[in-house]
Order: C-alpha cells, then sequence, then structure tokens
RNA sequence: GGGCGCAUAGCUCAGGGGUAGAGCACCCGCCUUACAAGCGGGAUGCCGGUGGUUCGAACCCACCUGCGCCCACCA
C-alpha cells in the first residue's frame, strides 16, 4: 500500500521428531534403518497391536504423505485467515532444494572449520535415542528422592553422601568438596570405598562443590548432569558409563567393579531402567547398612527433551557439532553484537537474546538418530577391518547436492562397497531440523539455486517470530547469517506473545487446552479474529476470548452497513453513471505496468469540494487519525492503528453520520446535501484503506462495489486527500487554539449528546421532536455553534432554537422536549 | 540464585506529571428508511503496597508484594 514490493513467504518445516511420532502413531509403524525398502508396503489399517517395524525408506515415505494432509490443512487455515503470503514462494524444509541448501550450508561451515565431528557425552533423550540440543531442553518439576548413602574411609568410618541418583553409584568415579571446606581438608586427597561395589574412588577438591547441598561432598558419576561433566572434565577423572543408550542399565559392569561382591550386585541391577534401578539400589543399601537416610521425597527440576517425557541423560557419543561461540569468544563477542545492530519489537526481547548467547554451554549439537530430515551429507573410509575412518569423511560434489548417504554411494565408489573393507559407511544421521531452519531467508530466496534472487532481497527487513523460538530459530538464523555472509539475516524483529487459553494458562496437546483458529473463522469469520488477533501487542500474550471475537465480527458488519448507506447516496456530480453500486465499469488504471498510481483513487471527490463547516471538521479529524495510524505502524504498532481507526469509526457512524444523514438525503438543498455525499464518499474511501490490513475481506468486499483494483494494492492514505488546505487554521491564529473545525465538532457532538440524554432520561424514541433546544456560549464559541446548528438540528427533531450569551468555558445545552 | 516483563472498572486492556478511560459484561430505555446480528443512555475504581521527588504522582525514583516468562542450579 506504500508502493514497495513485498517479499512475503512461506514455508513448512516438516522435518524432526513430532512427524516421525505422529507417524508411527497414525500408522501404527516403527523405523526400522537395517530392513529393506519395500515398494509395495502399505500402511496396515488395524488399531492394536504393536507397531510394526517398516524399512527407512519406508517410513519417510509415510512421512511425507502424512506432513502433506497436515499442510493442506494448516495452508486452508491460513489462506482462510487471508494471511498475505505470497503462496508461490512456497518451500518445504525437506522438499529437493531445501535438502541442497541446507547441505551446502553445512559443508561450507565444514568447510571452514565451523563444523566438526566429536566423541563427547552430550544430552540423551532415552525415548527417542537421540541425542538434543541445549535450544531443546527445558525443566521440569518432578518428584524424586534423597538417599544419603556411606562411602567408607580406609578404617570403615562412614562418608555420608546424599544423592537423587543412587542407580549411578556404580558409575561413580570420585567425590568432590568445595577446596574451602574445613570439613572435608583432611579427606581431600584420600580415597574412599564406594558401597555394595567396593570400589577405590578419590575425594577432590572443586569449587563447584557446594557446601551447602546435601552432605556438602558430592558423588561424581558417568554422568548425572551437567557438572558431573564438568567435574569429569576438569578433574580428568576417568569414565565408567552405566547407562546405556534405550535408558537401561548395561549388561556388563564397567572394568573397575573387579571385586566378586560388586560384580554380583550390578547384576541384578543390569537391564533395569534408571527409574527401577534407583528403587532397587536403594533396597540393597538398606540391606547392607549403607544406606543412612532416606529415600526422603523431594520435588527438583530435571531436564527434559522439550518434546520427550523421560528425564534426559547424559551420554558420551560421536555427533556433529557446529561452532556457536559458547567456546570461542570473538565469536560469542560477534554475535552478541549482531543482537545489538537488531532492531528489536519490543526492545527487552534482545534481553532473551543476550541472556541466552552469554549463557550457551556448548557448540551446538546438530547430529540426530532420526530418519526423516536432512541427511548429513558425509560417508566414511572403511579401513581394512571394516571400521570407519571419522577422521577422512568423505564429501559429495557441490552439484550432487542433495545426497543421502544411507543411499547413494560417494564419490569414487559404487554402491557394493558399502559396508565392506576398504569401502565406505554412510553417516547414518539426520540434521537438527533447526540446522535447515536456520537457513530460513535463503530457503526462501532459494540460495545458490535461483540467480541473484538472494542477493536483492538479503539482509531482510523483517523477522516475524514468537518469543520462545529467540534461543532457536532467531539465535541460529543470526548465526548462520553471521558466518556465511557476515551480515545480520534481518534489520527488525518483531517478537509476538502466545495466544493463551481463556484462562490464561499456555495452550499445550498435553494438557489438551489449545483452540485451533478453524471454529472460530467458521463462526464469527476471518475479520473478526483477525481483529481479537491485531489486539495483541509485540511481546505481550493474548487470551482468547469469544468476547472479542463478537466484537471484531460487529465492527465488520458495521463497516458493511455504513457503506451501504454511504455508496447508497446519489453518487458526485461527474462520477455519475460510472461507479454507481455494483457498475464495476472498467477505467484504465496503469494495468499492465505494474505500478498503481500514487494518490485519491478514482471515483473519490476531492475535499476541495467539501463547504460544510461539519464536513470539513470531520475531515480534519480523520487526517489526523491517518497521521496516528501511519506513525503507529510505522512504530510496530499495529495495535494503535487499528484502536486510531476503530475510534473514529465509530465516532463517524454514532455522531457524523447521523448529523449529516438528513443533509446527505438532500433535506437542506442541493450544495450542502453533495457537501454531506462527497465528505462521506471520501471518508469511506479513507476508513476502508486505514482497516484494509485488519480486515482484509469485509474492506475488500465493499471496495469492489465502487472501485477498480483490490483494496490491499491501492495507495495507503495520506492526510492530504482529505484536508487539502495545509494550514487548517487561519493565519494569524497562535498556534495550538482549536481550528473552528474542531470547536464545531465538539459542538455538534455535545448537542446531539445532550439531546439524545434528555430523550433517553424521558424513555422516549429518538425521532420524539425537542421542543426548545438552549444553547448558551461564550461570544468567540459562536461561530462554532452557528456553523453546525442546521445539523444539529435536522439530527435531533429540534423545532425551536434559542442562543444565549454566556461565560462557560464550553458551550452547555438546554432540551426540552 | 540472576534477569526481563506485568499489576488501572466484575472481565479484557488503553493511558503515562495537572478533573480516571475504552470495549465486553451489567442496568434502564428505544422498531430510528445503513445496521434489532441494531441504536441511545446509565452505574461501576484506595490506578498492587510503602516511602521519596514535585505546587501537584496512576504516571518519575527507591524498596516491597503478587503473577508470568527467560536463564542458571539440580548432591
Amino acid at each position: 500500500m506504500r508502493g514497495k514490493c513485498v517479499f512475503y513467504p512461506i514455508g513448512w518445516d516438516d522435518n524432526g521428531l513430532p512427524t516421525e511420532r505422529r507417524v508411527q502413531n497414525y500408522y501404527h509403524v516403527r523405523c526400522d534403518p537395517a530392513l529393506p525398502y519395500d515398494p509395495g508396503f502399505s500402511p496396515p489399517a488395524s488399531n492394536g497391536g504393536e507397531q510394526r517395524p517398516i524399512s527407512r525408506r519406508n517410513f519417510t515415505e509415510l512421512c511425507h504423505r502424512l506432513t502433506d494432509l497436515d499442510e493442506q490443512a494448516f495452508e486452508e487455515v491460513w489462506r482462510r485467515l487471508g494471511l498475505s503470503v505470497d503462496w508461490s514462494t512456497m518451500y518445504r524444509t525437506i522438499d529437493d532444494s531445501s535438502r541442497a541448501i541446507s547441505q551446502r550450508a553445512f559443508l561450507r561451515n565444514l568447510a571452514r572449520g565451523e563444523a566438526y565431528l566429536a566423541e563427547a557425552p552430550s544430552l540423551w533423550d532415552v525415548t527417542f535415542q537421540t541425542a538434543v540440543a541445549q535450544a531443546e531442553v527445558e525443566d521440569r518439576e518432578v518428584a524424586g528422592a534423597t538417599h544419603t548413602i556411606a562411602f567408607r574411609r580406609p578404617g570403615g568410618e562412614p562418608v555420608p553422601v546424599v544423592t537423587t541418583r543412587p542407580e549411578l553409584l556404580p558409575a561413580c568415579v570420585a567425590l568432590v568438596a568445595h577446596p574451602g571446606d574445613e570439613r572435608y581438608a583432611a579427606l581431600t586427597g584420600t580415597a574412599v570405598h564406594s558401597p555394595l561395589f567396593g570400589v577405590e574412588v578419590p575425594v577432590l577438591a572443586h569449587h563447584l562443590a557446594d557446601p551447602a547441598k546435601g552432605t556438602g561432598i558430592a558423588m561424581v558419576c558417568t554422568f548425572g548432569d551437567s557438572n558431573d561433566v564438568t567435574w569429569w572434565r576438569d578433574l580428568q577423572l576417568p569414565a565408567r558409563p552405566v547407562l546405556g543408550r534405550d535408558g537401561r542399565l548395561l549388561a556388563s559392569p564397567p572394568a573397575a567393579i573387579t571385586s566378586r561382591a560388586g560384580r554380583v550386585a550390578y547384576r541384578q541391577l543390569a537391564g533395569d531402567t534408571a527409574q527401577a534401578a534407583r528403587k532397587r539400589i536403594a533396597a540393597m543399601l538398606r540391606a547392607s547398612g549403607d544406606l543412612l537416610s532416606g529415600p526422603d521425597p523431594v520435588r527438583h527440576a530435571v531436564n527434559f527433551y522439550e518434546k520427550g517425557t523421560q528425564p534426559l541423560e547424559i551420554v558420551t557419543s560421536r555427533q556433529w557439532y557446529i561452532r556457536n561461540g559458547a567456546h570461542d569468544e570473538r565469536l560469542r563477542a560477534g554475535l552478541l553484537a549482531r543482537g545489538e545492530q537488531l532492531d528489536w519489537h519490543p526492545p527487552h526481547m534482545r534481553v532473551r537474546y543476550e541472556n541466552w548467547v552469554n549463557g550457551l554451554a556448548g557448540d551446538w549439537l546438530i547430529s540426530r538418530q532420526r530418519f526423516f530430515g536432512v541427511p548429513i551429507p558425509v560417508w566414511y573410509p572403511l579401513d581394512g577391518e571394516g571400521k570407519p575412518r571419522y577422521g577422512a569423511p568423505i564429501l559429495p560434489a557441490d552439484g550432487a547436492l542433495p545426497v543421502d548417504p544411507a543411499a547413494d554411494p560417494p564419490p569414487g565408489y559404487t554402491a557394493d562397497q558399502r559396508g565392506q573393507p576398504g569401502g565406505f559407511a554412510g553417516d547414518p544421521d539426520v540434521m537438527d531440523t533447526w540446522a535447515t531452519s536456520s537457513l530460513s531467508p535463503q530457503l526462501a530466496a532459494r540460495w545458490t539455486l535461483d540467480g541473484d534472487l538472494l542477493d536483492q532481497l538479503y539482509p531482510m527487513d523483517q523477522r516475524p517470530q514468537a518469543h520462545e523460538i529467540i534461543r532457536t530459530w532467531l539465535f541460529y538464523t543470526v548465526l548462520r547469517g553471521h558466518t556465511e555472509a557476515g551480515v545480520l539475516p534481518w534489520r527488525h524483529a518483531a517478537i509476538s506473545g502466545w495466544v493463551l487459553d481463556p484462562d490464561r494458562k499456555k495452550m499445550s496437546k498435553s494438557v489438551g487446552n489449545v483452540v485451533t483458529p478453524m471454529d472460530s473463522l467458521r463462526k464469527y469469520g476471518s475479520d473478526a479474529v483477525r481483529y481479537w488477533a491485531a489486539g495483541g501487542r509485540l511481546g505481550a500474550d493474548v487470551t482468547f476470548d469469544p468476547a472479542q471475537l463478537r466484537v471484531g465480527r460487529r465492527l465488520a458488519i458495521k463497516i458493511l452497513n455504513a457503506s451501504r448507506f454511504v455508496l447508497g447516496l446519489a453518487p458526485p456530480e461527474g462520477d455519475r453513471g460510472d461507479h454507481g453500486e455494483g457498475g464495476g465499469g472498467a477505467r484504465p488504471r496503469d494495468e499492465g505496468t505494474g505500478r498503481r498510481p500514487a494518490g485519491v483513487p478514482g471515483g473519490v471527490p476531492r475535499a476541495s469540494t467539501i463547504s460544510e463547516p461539519l464536513d470539513v471538521a470531520m475531515l480534519e479529524r480523520l487526517a489526523g487519525v491517518i497521521g496516528q495510524c501511519t506513525r503507529a505502524l510505522d512504530d510496530y504498532d499495529h495495535t494503535g492503528a487499528l484502536m486510531a481507526a476503530e475510534e473514529f469509526f465509530w465516532f463517524f457512524c454514532d455522531d457524523y453520520l447521523e448529523l449529516v444523514k438528513g443533509r446527505a438525503y438532500g433535506e437542506r438543498g442541493e450544495g450542502p446535501g453533495a457537501s454531506a455525499r462527497d465528505a462521506l464518499r471520501l471518508a469511506l474511501a479513507v476508513i476502508l484503506r486505514l482497516f484494509a490490513p485488519f480486515l482484509p475481506f469485509v474492506t475488500a468486499e465493499v471496495w469492489s462495489r465502487w472501485q477498480d483494483g483490490s483494496v490491499h494494492t491501492a495507495a495507503w492514505p495520506v492526510p492530504e486527500e482529505v484536508a487539502p488546505a495545509p494550514a487548517a487554521s487561519p493565519a494569524g491564529e497562535p498556534p495550538g487554539t482549536p481550528s473552528l473545525a474542531a470547536a464545531s465538532l465538539a459542538v455538534a457532538s455535545g448537542a446531539i449528546a445532550a439531546i439524545r440524554g434528555a430523550k433517553s432520561g424521558a424513555r422516549v424514541s429518538m425521532r420524539a421532536p425537542v421542543r426548545t433546544l438552549v444553547v448558551t456560549a461564550r461570544q468567540d464559541h459562536l461561530d462554532a455553534v452557528l456553523a453546525v446548528l442546521p445539523d444539529v438540528q435536522a439530527a435531533g427533531r429540534v423545532e425551536h432554537t434559542e442562543l444565549r450569551p454566556g461565560d462557560q468555558a464550553e458551550p452547555a445545552y438546554q432540551v426540552t422536549l
């Protein structure tokens, strides 16, 4: 509407665990990558029983099938909502182009040393059996229990240690106390023995040990939490893993458990889930006399994968990482500087970004041991014994992207060398979905695929998104822009809040309080839903409220009705017959050039033809409203813009329109009548455009009744359209003095309100006549009073009017029925 | 534990040193040739608390309380 071409793309993020899980539940299958592809496979129809194992390719085909269905449903909602995206730009994060772009970006990260493979402890979801990134972790308060267990000094004296994870006792590698903790000063440097397993572990000092927690001395295990990892690394301790990737205790004990009794004890735990092992070992400790107290129930926060159901474990595995500044001061400082360059709306959202960047604990883990995603585009050569040489990955040719290392052979190999000594192995993993989504500017602009489109568009203007994904979508996109192109990906970030349920709770699938928009769209209409949504300011959550939907629906209907009245009046002189209601007569309007003419739309009277004071006053007020709306939108305050337009519109309907109705019908002759009709049309042409971004359907409908082209590509209104005289106040008048027009408006509204009040108080119809209206006003208000008196008299059905001099600040009205 | 935000009518929210606002809900009316899916009128408040700055504070400052969120911790 402001004469610019907007690139407003749309894409579906279809990768990831939610899709896989939905496919498993929907089709009752699970993926087993060891199985061969079955071309004739069709998903089982039965609802009961176990999930049927199918090949990876069969599984991802089902993922495609289901996301197709889901995306059709989403598209229907977005289209119905009137989302003004350019559907021709639509991409999917799993399509060929996106996979090629995502893999290319990864390979460039790799070439620059930003991506690397490492074997290290990482967060592990035991249900999905995949590594996850720090950004996907959330903590949940769960029930646990503290156990105080006795380690033993050489002489047998107990050293009580408190733990909520006794099942990790066989994984214990040390005890730590704070270096300043005098209780343990003598013990530090000695060794103690673990109960049940009889493993000798050193007692060490580390500043992260908190004297206030438990007994002040902590068990270091492989690995119970991130502190354990820190201690393991800082104190150069051995690793004694006991938890498998399925979350169960490994079949064999760590080699450090050498005693027969220790190995027997471990055998009782082998194969248990962590939870089961916890109970069992507590009983074993109690039996052996090593449980000094507990289990005592506590509630404590535990880390979960955000889409998971079991607590995260920390497991050592080989994974791909992308450097994110966690271990690189310069990169971190660069990313913080990008955050400062970005214009945040609202500004305080920047803090969340800074908190996140400053709190990064490790590089970005991007490999996922999953199936439906963009494959990591590398293979590994196998040595003579068939072992992968991870240090020498084989990379695809750039022109071959996208590749699937699980199906395609690498350059220089044939398919039958897969898994053979001297042959190759494909990397089995896919990338974190954010590794692709973080390239959304590149995906939308078809980076490396479509000429220089990206160069024209990038950096972009704006990222609209909600606040909970600042640490993922926003941060990762900034990271990719920073490392790949050395730029901030966009100038502005418009950060929205959430839609809360009517009880102000966050909508959540597991809680079951999710309200999807389709019902509201059907019941109240798209404009009403948009009206309600537009009431949410950036950064603020909005509460789902059917009452507000009714208000929006009422507003849309009101626009329809008011427009019917205005357009039903005789069209302006010289326009008759050309643009009457339902006319739609073709008019040459720069069709074909692809550009809109600026200025007032066709068929709209010019402000200069409008002579009656009340009409001029209304338009003067509207000029101010145009300015208000424009400034608000420029300032990312869409709610302020809507409120300003709405407030004016109700004044326009309730006061102005009622005041001039009779005159518009011609009751006071042709000149004053034409002024009213012109003013009504002019105002309507502006009102429709001010509302167009919020209520696209009703405004487009009304616009189409008397205008060519779409209201959504009509020129955004400017104040000059309705107030052609640049100085509304006559020369010589001191600034700040209300114009005659403004004063007239105040008088007219005041007078009609007094008349309505009198009729309402008398409980009579608004059509009842007013016998006498007495206006008491100061001399300098008289001009304003006289200017609008005829309209007031007509609207109020006033039979006699008296003007009396007075000294009140504002004119006063006395109504006699 | 660190940080950010919020607190104004029964509800949802504007306002941002000078008389406290809107919509919804509520109450009372009105068939009024755009609209009864409508219109008009009305009542509704220690502006979270305590101090300070100021001639004057809902507004600025400090502290506090409550709520929400982000981050950290998780013995």
